[in-house]
DNA sequence: TGGACAGGCAAGTGGCTGCTTGCCTATAGT
DNA sequence: ACTATAGGCAAGCAGCCACTTGCCTGTCCA
């Protein structure tokens, strides 16, 4: 789950779907290429999406031939608290 | 600094850091062996530490012969907060 | 001053990872 | 049925990363 954050595109794969949730791998190919300048192909961000789904980070929906991409970031909570001594104020 | 987190013997030695701060190399070296039954030499637990030292994660402290690895917790809180919108209770 | 201990630097190597390439399936519209 | 769209699968390649190996520096103790 880690590795999942530690490529930068995925980091911003999930900065998109925290702005804008539900997108297709089409709308965020389009996205990464307008916003964030990157130049990577669509299958390389859908290998991307297919491990931060692996990672429990994205969850998939069907409708028909689409498929939108929703964040979860449930995995993501006690992933720090580990080192931080699970104190949620800070 | 996502990256210092991908490895799971770096997690180990923060885990380890957690758990009794301020250990030197060779101590770090015994607990993974002992604890975790890692095999890692003193070279690749040295070059860890120096990619969490690199993090931010880590902060050492030289006493003659001796260096002393801390850990420092700070650069992890804003990481999820990225993606969790800032809600600290959860 | 010499030896043991704690740590560092640099080159080399194997495996993993991200990306590309090429082709394929499935759905929607006409 | 035909075409365009949205997405998937698998092989191959290049770069990176973790690890090893070998040697070196610096510090404590007798």
């Amino acid at each position: 789950m880690f590795k999942a954050l530690a490529d930068p595109t995925r980091r911003i794969l999930l900065d998109e779907l925290t702005e804008r949730d539900g997108q297709t791998l089409f709308e965020l190919c389009g996205r990464l290429a307008t916003k964030h300048g990157s130049s990577s192909s669509r299958q390389a961000i859908s290998q991307h999406l297919d491990v931060l789904e692996a990672a429990g980070l994205v969850v998939t929906r069907r409708d028909g031939r689409y498929k939108f991409h929703h964040i979860d970031t449930d995995p993501l909570r006690p992933i720090v608290a580990r080192w931080l001594g699970d104190e949620p104020g800070g």
